[in-house]
DNA sequence: ATATATTTTCAATAAGTTTTGAAAATTCAA
DNA sequence: TTGAATTTTCAAAACTTATTGAAAATATAT
């Protein structure tokens, strides 16, 4: 397989993997494009490579920088901005898990725990079965979210070989 | 807060938060009002109480059965299907774990082993990021993919509390 | 067998999301 | 300043996905 075809697979790759994670497809292909180029690329070069618009290159770099996964390079005597992907993929998923906590579990727990406390008679099966299942999403939201907070602040290396070694 | 009005907003959040996690809207909304139902429940009561068509919840909890989260509930005497839901959240969550390893991490990781092995010359710069960047993401993706392996095995209680024992 | 209840299918439609492109705003050099 | 280059915005259009509902298929009782 040539450079060229290979490229063309992953971009359409990674966006269609993208649409499972919470990033929609072309934020996904762009990520891509600049996760394999490298040096740092403007809005025309995006727009060219991918063969998609201004306003949609524009609006899809600016939630990849809200992510955290992209960022805005000023390179000396270039009128135009250009644009870079952090390549430590450690990096990339710990950003995104950062993210993700934030804006879906955080507010999930948040909720279940307001959902815990209900009135009513704790002997009804109806009241019973409700309080039962928040309480289970909920200590097991506990628990993944003190997992990923640890996540979060190990360090590569650390965490996956500790983890590896306990596992094994 | 009263139970009914606890109940909608948990089916209406289960359902937002499913749409971030690789399940439609409407699926979400069926598995919740099956968690929070203390007895099996048919097609004509879940119509009801979210007020969605019969062809909807059709199609929707054969997608639920199809991830293993319901199961279709035979009950004596009655002539109507009943569905029920996995209620423990541990055995949930390695189900939807496992189904989207499948889905979605196996596949991933058979395409970048064949993007890899791309010809050219490893000293141009665009090949070297390029194989780079799939190493990397390889890397990492393995690496995931033994620490879910081991999750989807793995018996709650034997599991939590010693990851839990393992950070403190 | 026949009638009746129940489930399944799927084309048409509705709802939701993404993309475009041109106008407005901003930046920067002269 | 002025004007050219560049970026941003956002309403309309294109595209994608989800939902309906009625007809077809299937199951069950008499």
């Amino acid at each position: 397989m040539k450079l060229t075809e290979a490229k063309a697979q992953f971009i359409s790759s990674w966006g269609a993997f993208g649409t499972h994670w919470g990033i929609n497809r072309t934020m996904a292909q762009i990520h891509a494009l600049l996760l394999i180029s490298p040096n740092p690329i403007t809005q025309d070069d995006i727009m060219e490579q991918l063969s998609i618009s201004r306003g949609n290159v524009n609006m899809n770099t600016r939630d990849l920088i809200g992510w955290g996964l992209v960022e805005r390079v000023l390179i000396p005597g270039e009128r135009k901005e250009f644009f870079s992907a952090e390549k430590d993929i450690w990096k990339v998923a710990t950003q995104i898990i950062k993210e993700r906590k934030k804006r879906e579990l955080d507010p999930m727990l948040k909720l279940l725990s307001q959902l815990e406390q209900i009135e009513g008679d704790k002997k009804n099966k109806d009241v019973k079965q409700f309080v039962d299942t928040i309480a289970g999403i909920r200590k097991f939201g506990g628990q993944a979210d003190k997992v990923l907070e640890v996540m979060i602040k190990a360090d590569e290396s650390w965490f996956l070989g500790s983890l590896l070694k306990f596992f094994k």
